[in-house]
DNA sequence: TCGATGCTTCAAACAACC
DNA sequence: GCATGGTTGTTTGAAGCA
């Protein structure tokens, strides 16, 4: 029997749209979308006072117009985002080492071992609190709870500015007549799935035969019986002993829909470019190549080519990219594009034993040191000079410095 | 030599998160 | 008149091979 942990779930309200308010003092108490530069773009972050008009992450921004006439949008700013996510993040660490960071703007601490010098749960988490608002203005909404999965959902229960309790006692009759969809890990699709069975709570989903979720579902029907009654053992995982990434990839949405193949590979160079710098970044190299496509009826489809050998050259990518693109025969125009490596192997540092190998990877790492001092995109291939690059839209889900412990330079 | 079987790898779609 | 993002990990089924 494991000793009892006590983890915190941590959950910036409403993160980007705050930031702006409060660099802005004229966006203060008025409904803010956080919305992307592109032309197709939607909601990633709404204040408490858009909510109040039923706007929603996701909106696109005719829809969000549509439920609140007043709203204000305004581009969202990575930069600053990362900064202060950072910043806060750094404050976490203060109060114990165990910080495993989820996104740009949500955090798991495991404070088990930090109460003979700080005190109790509640005010560890008071004075993280309270630090965050001094400092930056922002609240956050905390969940204090015997693991993650019921962490997360306790930070839940009050926003904004939360503080929730779910005592391990209570776990059986907090279960019992929770909607299941409110666990994270379940989706609509699987709780349509699970409406099927008659499942609509986690009590019900705890009583359910395991041995038929495991038939439905394969090995998810076990972590799903288990989600019922509550019970977790993922650990909290800093960043410098998470699992290695397993794919890096980008994608976008093009500003109008394209036919002409000159300007989707003007796109693709684009792409395949930020996933070699990433894939650099990381020190990894990917044997397998996977370009995505979506029309504008948003059907969606993917083709992968193996390469002999695995690579994180943006020039060799880009050409994988393109053989796949010319495999297929388009029958709509483009939508999105999407290019992204996968199968990686992760590299020491070291030059590639070959003379015209070492050289592709000398050039590759000279620009990257530019892009990483300059900004991105300002060294870049001919072809993509006068185009609009970078990422366009900015989403919670992207993780400030990647997902591993990496730092430029 | 052929077919059935089971394991592994690959490709593509699905689902989840913010 | 038209508006619907981006990234990652998992699952599933087919293909390849002994």
């Amino acid at each position: 029997m494991a000793e009892q942990r006590i983890i915190l779930h941590i959950d910036m309200n409403a993160f980007f749209a705050s930031v702006e308010q409060q660099s802005n003092p004229a966006l203060q108490g008025k409904p803010v979308a956080v919305i992307g530069a592109a032309k197709r773009t939607i909601v990633t972050t709404c204040s408490y006072e858009a909510r109040a008009f039923g706007v929603k992450t996701g909106m696109n921004s005719w829809e969000a117009r549509q439920k609140c006439p007043e709203l204000i949008f305004v581009v969202g700013n990575n930069k600053k985002y990362s900064y202060t996510s950072k910043q806060i993040i750094g404050i976490m660490r203060e109060y114990t080492p165990l910080v495993e960071v989820f996104s740009i703007d949500e955090a798991f601490l495991d404070v088990t071992g930090s109460l003979s010098l700080f005190g109790t749960p509640e005010a560890i988490a008071g004075m993280i609190k309270e630090r965050i608002r001094e400092r930056f203005g922002l609240t956050c909404s905390v969940g204090i709870a015997p693991n993650k999965l019921l962490a997360k959902l306790a930070s839940d229960m009050q926003k904004p500015d939360g503080l929730t309790v779910i005592a391990p006692e209570r776990v059986a009759q907090v279960m019992e007549r929770l909607p299941i969809q409110q666990l994270c890990g379940i989706g609509a699709k699987t709780q349509q799935q699970l409406a099927a069975f008659g499942i609509r709570t986690c009590g019900e989903l705890a009583r359910f035969p395991v041995d038929i979720l495991k038939k439905k579902f394969g090995v998810t029907g076990e972590r799903l019986h288990y989600m019922g009654l509550g019970v977790d053992d993922a650990p909290v995982v800093p960043e410098e002993e998470a699992e290695e990434v397993k794919s890096v990839g980008h994608s976008t949405t093009l500003d109008a829909d394209l036919c002409q193949r000159s300007e989707i590979l003007a796109v693709l160079l684009q792409l395949s470019e930020m996933v070699g710098r990433r894939a650099r970044k990381y020190r990894v190299t990917g044997k397998t190549v996977t370009l995505t496509v979506r029309y504008p009826d948003f059907t969606t489809f993917s083709r992968q080519m193996s390469r002999s050998a695995p690579t994180n050259n943006s020039d060799e990518i880009y050409r994988d990219a393109v053989q796949l693109l010319d495999q297929l025969e388009l029958a709509q125009p483009v939508r999105l594009l999407g290019v992204r490596i996968t199968n990686l192997t992760h590299q020491a540092e070291q030059l590639p034993l070959f003379e015209s190998e070492r050289k592709k990877a000398l050039v590759a790492s000279a620009m990257d040191r530019v892009n990483n001092r300059f900004g991105d995109f300002s060294v870049t291939f001919g072809t993509l000079l006068g185009k609009e690059c970078g990422a366009k839209v900015i989403s919670p889900a992207w993780k400030p410095e990647g997902v591993r412990n990496v730092d430029a330079e």
